[in-house]
RNA sequence: GCACAGGUGGCCGAGCGGUUAAUGGCAGCAGACUGUAAAUCUGCCGCUCUUUGGAGCUACGGAGGUUCGAAUCCUCCCCUGUGCA
């Protein structure tokens, strides 16, 4: 445990001052309170090289290590925004991709921003359509300019690049952007993870150009170039696929480039548990000690602890809230099916150690009978739970830093989860 | 009573002589889901065995019949719906 410097990031074009926080709560608008500067990230704690730390954005201060709920479309799917204020979230995540195809960003733009748009006073981090370059497969090709998609909704021609998804993310109003990059599949032999991460690279180049030039026309900014004023914020994605090496290359140049803070990309699309973990390991270590970090796109409440524990501050996953949608439940005792007919008759909460309302509230016959009865309630009830679950596991991690206890939490974690993948084992085996 | 139309696996509903334990859908059961083309997808779904390749049994309202072979064709009976009396 030691005290580090904050790391800030500030615009540096002059003009007006930025409205404060405080400034703003006075003047009764709960939205677009922000603060006066674009990134402050202060370390309060290590435990090896787990980190506790603040991560003042413009529209939120976000305790780290956090896990990020996914809300693609401008919505948390099945959970409005008053009960994610409720679970305490303070950040989440959008997608350019959806909401340039719908409603549009210019509408956005109009509407005041996404923060307003969808009356989210917290943080909003935006992917830049660089995984749908890899989930849309079927739908698009790339180039070096960019990427044409064919729309998902209605099959026209659409065209993405880095200087057109940075457009599209100031238009929305992200207090992180995402530079676009090419989401690099598994399996990717070595020459075409290699060819992959030099076209993020090179798109790197671009997006930061381009948002460096654009980034105070963001909806909220306080008219012109500030001095002191809050902008959005821009992070660079390591790619490199599984190659320790290629991800070296791909973080060292990309430190080169100094941005406010490093997302690791590409993991979690199917190569093994263990790579994901070694690739985060070693490309870690390579990234600034005083920027947040970022590993996108994970993961299982077990990972999420893990990789907190190696160091990675920020994470976000739709898995709590799909899942949830499926009727799947993680829970202090390990993942539940609710569908199944064993919870009929069940008056027991979801998870008898949970303090969430849904837990406090309604048992898993009734939760099941929903889910069953196709009734809506059951997504928003088993989202709520999931995030709740998911919020609190790093709320442990953060106490447990601060504690300095975080390998006795992992050991925890872990010994429940093998646990688990016994008892499944045996009962397949019956 | 007469005339049509029907009776198929938990339900709906295809099939109208052999490749049919019988298409689909629903319901049921189990599983998957990791920067959301996902309230989605996959598997099982008559019974009994099985060394997991299969084997045996029982099944398309009932009873007979035709045929090498019938859910499918014929006869009679039972039941349901609609129309007319």
């Amino acid at each position: 445990m030691r005290e580090r410097p904050a790391f800030r990031h500030q615009a540096p074009a002059p003009g007006h001052p930025a409205r404060t926080r405080a400034q703003a709560a006075a003047g009764g608008d709960s939205i677009d309170t922000i603060d006066a500067v674009s990134l402050e990230f202060s370390i309060l704690t290590t435990d090896g090289p787990a980190r506790r730390a603040t991560l003042t954005l413009p529209h939120a201060a976000v305790e780290t290590p956090v896990f990020m709920p996914v809300g693609t479309a401008g919505s948390v799917k099945a959970v409005p925004q008053h009960l994610l204020e409720e679970l305490d979230a303070r950040i989440l995540l959008g997608n350019t991709y959806h909401l340039y195809l719908r409603p549009g960003h210019e509408l956005i733009r109009r509407m005041g921003g996404l923060h307003r748009f969808m009356s989210w006073p917290g943080a909003i981090l935006t992917d830049s359509g660089g995984f749908q370059v890899f989930s849309l497969t079927a739908l698009r090709t790339v180039s070096e300019e960019g990427v044409k998609f064919r729309s998902h909704l209605d099959g026209s021609p659409l065209f993405f690049s880095p200087e057109h998804s940075m457009d599209v993310q100031i238009a929305l109003g992200s207090d992180i952007a995402m530079a676009f990059d090419e989401c690099t599949e598994y399996p990717a032999d070595r020459a075409r993870a290699r060819s992959s991460l030099d076209l993020t690279l090179r798109w790197a180049v671009r997006s930061k150009a381009h948002f460096d030039a654009h980034c105070h026309e963001t909806p909220w900014a306080n008219g012109l170039p500030d001095q002191g004023a809050a902008t959005p914020n821009l992070f660079g994605i390591v790619q490199g696929g599984v190659f320790p090496d290629l991800r070296r290359e791909a973080a060292e140049r990309l430190v080169e480039m100094d941005f406010p803070g490093y997302a690791i990309g590409g993991l979690s699309v199917g190569e093994p548990r263990e790579l994901t973990r070694e690739i985060i390991e070693a490309t870690l270590p390579l990234l600034p000690g005083d920027k947040p970090r970022y590993v996108m796109g994970v993961g299982y409440p077990d990972e999420i602890v893990e990789y907190a524990a190696l160091g990675v501050d920020m994470m976000d996953c739709v898995l709590p809230t799909r899942a949830a949608r499926h009727g799947l439940i993680f829970t202090s005792e390990g993942r539940l099916n609710i569908k199944s007919r064993r919870y009929a008759e069940d008056q027991g909460p979801l998870d008898p150690l949970c303090a969430c309302r849904v837990c406090g509230r309604y048992s898993r016959a009734y939760l099941r009978h929903l889910f069953a009865a196709g009734e809506p309630l059951a997504a928003v009830l088993n989202s709520v739970h999931n995030l709740a679950f998911y919020l609190d596991t790093m709320r442990r991690v953060r106490d447990a830093i601060q504690l300095g206890s975080l390998s006795e939490l992992v050991d925890g974690v872990r010994a429940r989860n093998q646990a688990q993948t016994r008892s499944v084992e045996l009962e397949s085996q019956a």
